[in-house]
DNA sequence: AATTAGAATGAGAATAGTTCGCATTTGGAG
DNA sequence: CTCCAAATGCGAACTATTCTCATTCTAATT
């Protein structure tokens, strides 16, 4: 099988395998750190030697976004950051100081936001909880 | 006496008591949109024939978030909105077409994530839940 | 394997939102 | 009423992001 899994990824998404995409596509996979800032991927392409435009970069995390396979947050700081999309959702707990993001789930709170919604007449699309902190190794 | 409320609220916040530090909070105390982007808060100046600096309103609505006049927030759409502290905490869910804002308040949720953020070891400062949706007259 | 039309990219200009630097003005303590 | 530190206005600078358009690439077809 000469295919990656990257190339049926994007493709079954509806998008080209193109080089730039296979390579960022690649990396979200491949890193460690799982919340990153346009900028952050544009600078992980040149120190492994690849050059990819910063507005491919916008390009492709924002059409990455539209096919479900990253979700962008909007957390404090003004920049947006991007999170690959795997297992399940999940909220986030960001510590104010050294940045630390950390994930949780709970069955309550996500009941409760339906419930809410309904009540005010809205048809829910989506929700963004971030719990802002300081983190047990910055106190 | 003298003195109006808002020179007192001014200096009980520890700031001086400027022109357009006294416009700009008159303004947010007496419109009825309680959720303003600084170009909101600029363009009512000049609406109300007060010429404040664009500059001049960051300023002060950092000053104002600083001393817990106003909370700030981070919708979608990558700019900061701003919201006169009264009455008590709420959260919000925004309508993703027309940008009706609508604020709710649930204690099972305010519950809830203080115990994830003391499971997760953070001690928490700040939250922020949005809920996204389609309201009721755009559906 | 070569052709090719349309989609994608790169580079830099453009834009939006926000902050900064500094000369000038203002508030309020004495 | 004076005076100094603090605040303001203005434009420049900055940051994050999007746009424009000439060039390149993908992949479907020959």
């Amino acid at each position: 099988m000469k295919e990656t899994n990257e190339t049926n990824d994007l493709q079954k998404a509806g998008l080209k395998a193109t080089l730039p995409r296979l390579k960022i596509l690649k990396f979200l996979e491949s890193t460690a750190v799982r919340h990153l800032s346009a900028e952050d991927v544009y600078k992980a392409m040149l120190d492994g030697g690849d050059e990819v435009g910063l507005a491919t970069i916008y390009r492709v995390l924002t059409q990455f976004e539209s096919a479900g396979l990253v979700t962008r947050h909007h957390f404090e700081g003004g920049h947006s950051v991007f999170e690959l999309n795997e297992g399940k959702h999940h909220d986030h707990i960001v510590c104010v100081k050294c940045g630390k993001v950390e994930e949780f789930y709970d069955e309550t709170i996500e009941e409760r936001q339906h419930l809410i919604a309904d009540k005010n007449g809205f048809s829910m699309t989506d929700h963004a909880l971030t719990i802002y902190g300081i983190c047990s190794g910055c106190q």
